[in-house]
DNA sequence: CTGTCCACGGTTTTT
DNA sequence: CCGTGGACAG
């Protein structure tokens, strides 16, 4: 840390920064608020994250250590990027080590103290495919004793876990009010739910809801660990408060509740994630959970034209009123917004294309420029024709870079070595074995824990066992064991299993340090490279993968922090650490759930047709419809100079050849179209539409 | 008990 | 059109 309490303390009247300069009356009375609770609650682009870096900095100027914020935001890179605009503002190196997404955060708390809870603090996080994996293992136990072959699947049961997690609700709370239909199941799923919680503690496994909840867990049972982070954090800042649910905002109140210095900012019309559980209640209820609240307003917006603010404007006056607001542009006028109204897909992506060329003619930088959609497949013809271009664009998946199977092949050794008690790693780690099923894995998997148990004891409890010292006693009984339980191996795999055994020997050579990146290599060598090679066609592309993930690696000397910062990083990031994606200039693809916060010149809003967004499966629960309104609204609004907004008549059936007309969507038809500039590129006869696919 | 082959179902958003 | 899960043969 190194950092001094107080380095930055200047009396007052001598502060570095001019604060009024840089910031409106109204920014400027927020930045500068005196201690306790304040909300913040403004417009799209009128400066919010703006005005919490500058009260970042304010703080720090005025004497309070950077070590002792607490600063919440909805991506570690929002944090980073923050703490980089902090350190231009003071001139001085700033770290603020309790800065990110809450989900990193109570990782950061928990490593420290899960072992007063009943884990170990080198648990392993379990990504979203992981947390359905077990499930499944768990649904499959449970088949043994009760029999019910239809019923919900474990995607649903998953979701509905997660949801009654993130909303502090039970079980039946959560099927009674939005799975009504599922109430026949209810024993089934608490069943499930309660084997799934005792899988994840014998195997020391937390997933991302767990963080949270065993995080305030903590809080509540200990409340000497309470206070110390109470005391520790003299000023909390929340960022994007309005997408935060009632597990989090339950933990935030925990730790300011003695202070009170607490800062949200937000807006009730940008809540996206109610699917999850977010619920914007928490910013409009804010002052009445903390008597004497300040409230600052921001009236004016930076980023937009007043023609692309009242497009946004129109389309969310269609919502219920929330908590209203005034927006004023701060900018001149600009071109009205671009209605194009298209055949399909393809003529969408070819007007896309050209749009983008021109652009680039003028001088714009790519990364100005951002097409943006509501669900990953829409954005298929675009990658298509962006590529046929020539065209650099980085699209950001829907699965993360360290979730294609490819990678978790290679982690799962790792994670063994961190964590010998999960249950997951060993699977996968075993079925990959040739010759060896789910039966084989069963009987393993009960021979290896009790060599576990009976070589080791019971499980060290031995207090905080950090980082450095999580290469303890685990990891070097492994190799021991492995070849202790080789008698349950059927013998066509014991060659295979020999192999595995040597590997975990090699490993254990290289030291006590359990350093990420040559473990990996060695992996590679000693077995993974040929697996690979094996078992996928595309095996060049994904030991380019891997060689990726081997220079990440190297950055991080212990293989548990970069275990957990792999699970923690959001998709964003994650696509961003890829090297070659990082230095070339390219047009953004992005959900519009991914380009919260941000923004670009320019803005291809695309598939506008009902059913696709709105999306017709959000439109079913309630409140559906104007969360995706708001999702219309947050993707206008990241739009500062041109908006182009398409519908395209129809598109390709899924599964089959045919064609499927699409209505205009309701966002679009709802709007007086004076607002635009309309476009209709039907009768065109520009190249490569779908027909002539079709028929050729 | 494992591995392969086929049929079916299904496309929302993510820490 | 793609991945997953279930049926069956080796
Ligand atoms: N006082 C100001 N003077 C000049 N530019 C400003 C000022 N306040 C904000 N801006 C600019 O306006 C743009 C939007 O700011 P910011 O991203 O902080 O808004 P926001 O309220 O967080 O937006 P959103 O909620 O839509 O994500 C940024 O480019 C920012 O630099």
């Amino acid at each position: 840390m190194g950092i001094e309490p107080g380095q930055f303390y200047r009396p007052h009247g001598s502060l570095r920064i001019d604060y009024k300069k840089s910031l409106n009356p109204q920014q400027l009375a927020a930045v500068t608020a005196p201690d306790g609770p304040a909300l913040v609650i403004a417009g799209a682009g009128s400066g919010k994250t703006r005005t919490l870096t500058y009260r970042v900095a304010y703080l720090i100027e005025r004497g309070v250590p950077p070590d002792q914020l607490l600063l919440l935001t909805f991506t570690n890179k929002a944090a980073d990027e923050m703490m980089n605009r902090v350190k231009l503002l003071l001139g001085a190196q700033i770290v603020c080590p309790w800065g990110g997404t809450f989900h990193s955060v109570a990782n950061k708390i928990l490593r420290q103290h899960s072992h007063l809870i009943g884990y170990n603090n080198n648990y392993t996080i379990l990504d979203r495919e992981d947390s359905l994996d077990l499930v499944k293992a768990c649904l499959k136990e449970l088949d043994v004793d009760i029999k019910p072959k239809v019923g919900p699947r474990a995607e649903v049961i998953t979701e509905i876990i997660s949801k009654a997690a993130n909303t502090a609700a039970s079980i039946e709370q959560t099927i009674q009010n939005e799975y009504p239909y599922l109430t026949p199941y209810i024993s089934l799923i608490k069943q499930t739910s309660a084997l799934y919680e005792q899988k994840k503690r014998e195997s020391n496994l937390m997933d991302f809801d767990d963080l949270l909840v065993k995080c305030k867990l903590l809080m509540e049972e200990f409340p000497e660990i309470l206070r110390h982070y109470q005391e520790r954090f003299q000023h909390i800042l929340v960022d994007e408060y309005q997408d935060t649910n009632k597990l989090q905002s339950e933990l935030v109140d925990l730790l300011a509740s003695r202070h009170r210095n607490i800062m949200v900012v937000g807006d009730d019309a940008q809540s996206i994630y109610g699917w999850r559980g977010a619920n914007f209640e928490n910013i409009l209820t804010f002052p009445s959970r903390y008597p004497g609240t300040r409230i600052y307003r921001i009236e004016y917006n930076y980023r937009s034209t007043p023609e692309i603010l009242a497009v946004a404007n129109a389309s969310i006056a269609n919502n219920p009123v929330q908590h209203r607001k005034k927006l004023t542009p701060i900018r001149p006028a600009g071109k009205k917004p671009t209605l194009i109204i298209c055949r399909d897909p393809i003529q969408q992506a070819w007007f896309i294309a050209n749009k983008i060329r021109e652009f680039r003619e003028t001088g714009l930088r790519l990364a100005d420029i951002a097409v943006l959609y509501r669900s990953h497949f829409h954005a298929m013809e675009v990658q298509l024709e962006l590529t046929r271009a020539g065209i650099p664009f980085v699209i950001t998946s829907g699965i993360r870079f360290f979730e294609q199977s490819h990678v978790k092949d290679v982690t799962v050794y790792l994670k063994l070595l961190v964590n010998p008690r999960d249950e997951l790693a060993f699977r996968r780690l075993t079925l990959m074995l040739p010759g060896i099923g789910p039966k084989t894995f069963d009987k393993l998997w009960r021979a290896y824990l009790s060599k576990l148990e009976a070589l080791k004891g019971p499980e060290c409890q031995n207090g905080p066992s950090n980082d450095t010292n999580s290469r303890s006693q685990a990891w070097e009984s492994l190799p021991e064991v492995l070849a202790a339980i080789s008698n349950h191996v059927p013998s066509p795999s014991k060659t295979e299993w020999a192999k595995l055994v040597g590997l975990f020997k090699t490993i254990q050579a290289l030291g006590p340090q359990l350093t990420p990146a040559p473990i990996i290599r060695k992996i590679m060598e000693a077995y993974l490279d040929n697996y690979i090679r094996l078992t996928y066609s595309n095996y060049l592309q994904r030991l380019e993968d891997i060689d990726e993930l081997i220079a990440y690696a190297e950055q991080f000397k212990s293989t548990n922090d970069f275990l957990a910062q792999l699970a923690l990083l959001t998709n964003l990031e994650s696509e961003e650490t890829l090297i070659a994606t990082y230095a070339t200039d390219a047009v953004r693809l992005s959900t519009v759930h991914q380009a919260k916060g941000l923004e670009f010149e320019v803005v291809f809003l695309i598939m506008l047709c009902d059913g696709l967004f709105p999306n017709a499966r959000a439109m079913g629960i309630p409140g559906g419809l104007y969360e995706e309104r708001r999702l219309f609204y947050v993707g206008i609004t990241r739009a500062k100079t041109h908006l182009f907004i398409f519908y395209p008549e129809c598109r390709r059936s899924p599964g089959s050849q045919g064609l499927e007309t699409l209505e205009i969507s309701r966002f679009l038809s709802e709007i007086p179209w004076e607002l635009f500039e309309v476009l209709d590129l039907r009768s065109y006869n520009t190249p490569g539409f779908y027909s002539s696919f079709v028929s050729s």
